[in-house]
DNA sequence: TTACTCATGTAAGTAGTTACATGATTCC
DNA sequence: GGAATCATGTAACTACTTACATGAGTAA
């Protein structure tokens, strides 16, 4: 249940609405954890009703009215209690490694692009993570400035440097994925110049059991 | 949806009966796809329901019945599909960066657990994937021979090499998940001989607005 | 007879996705 | 007046988790 650690987490920023929680989610938190507005409401509706976070209610405009959440005691004990928590691992699930262990039921040139794909996305990732450690690096960005406004002199360097080191961690992971789909690359041009398998013919079929075309009833 | 697919490969070695599936999900796929029984059962309900699969009631002892399920022309076309569609990759969501992000809210030392913690697992994992890719190298696997052994002369290389590359390349992950918790081990005993905090206070408190202690009303 | 593996399910709950829905404010 | 952004939700659905439940077969 990480998403009501993230939000614990980026309150304790200072006082923020459900729209900024969220866009807080489709920037900054975004590339390691991701939730849809439609997550973040209900789960500080649970926090509030938890005692976790306290709402005050704000006027914008003339009729309008907005409500910005803030941590309680309570809430902040949670944050705490959750990073010191030693959390077995998640089972691994990851579709594209799944995948590519079956390429060969495409043509090479469907292994190409799959591992291009692959390739291409965490240049992406890479990419934005790297801007991210610049930008934690100069103290640029904003939740990160009210974070060391807040704390203690101590604790100052500490704060940045563990999250220098996650996004450096990231940027390891994507150039890891880069690699790895480069070396995809070759090893489909490899298998290919070994065969007579044309470039756009599946390499292997399915091995279909004899009589079973499925049932005639339809579906 | 790749439980569906994962079986639906599974299956393209040969018939199985759901608890054999579930096995292979407990062994070799675990470290890529992990899907308890609870799941495997219904999905292979819906999939014969979908005519992408056939089950054969086969007697086990005297009293007993077990199903064994082969994969049929549909569910065939379904599995090549799926291999050949470029996927949108799904959102991050990384609870142990998320939480290695916020290690200050802990001591030195919680976070020198994390770290340890992060480093023995992928430890492990590189291990089992590790003794996985020569056991495939070696053609060791029982399925990856059932599939080789149905398979044409040319696509032989191809199929085994497709599974040598995912393992190897989450080998390849593993060492840098390691590399990235021994970095964060070091960066703990600088960040503690740099200041005066002792080892096991937290290193930064979260930050509770004032008058904001939860309302009394009892939770 | 006891323990272990084989074998197949259901049920309740949580987390996450996608789509629908609405309305105010701000800036051009 | 219209478009973009601010702002907050609900509803339906899918995927996954955890626990409950049962029973046959096999080997010590």
């Amino acid at each position: 249940m990480s998403l009501r650690h993230a939000l614990l987490a980026l309150l304790d920023a200072g006082p923020m609405t459900g729209y900024e929680l969220a866009k807080q989610f489709d920037t900054s938190v975004a590339y390691v954890w991701n939730a849809p507005h439609s997550q973040i409401y209900p789960e500080l509706r649970r926090l509030e009703a938890l005692g976790m976070v306290v709402a005050e209610d704000l006027p914008r405009g003339t009729h309008g009215v907005k409500r910005a959440y803030s941590l309680t005691t309570d809430g902040a004990a949670e944050l705490v209690r959750w990073v010191v928590e030693v959390e077995t691992p998640a089972r691994p699930r990851d579709a594209a490694y799944l995948k590519a262990t079956y390429y060969e039921y495409g043509s090479f040139d469907d292994a190409r692009r799959q591992f291009r794909e692959h390739r291409d996305h965490y240049r992406l990732l890479q990419d934005h993570w790297q801007r991210h450690v610049t930008q934690l690096e100069r103290r640029e960005t904003v939740l990160l400035r009210q974070r060391l406004a807040l704390a203690d002199e101590a604790a100052r360097s500490a704060i940045a440097a563990y999250k220098v080191h996650t996004y450096e961690g990231l940027v390891e992971r994507a150039k890891a994925e880069v690699a790895w789909a480069e070396r995809g690359l070759d090893l489909v041009d490899r298998l290919q110049r070994d065969t007579v398998v044309a470039h756009d013919e599946p390499t292997a079929r399915p091995h279909v059991a004899l009589g079973t075309t499925g049932p005639p009833l339809g579906r």
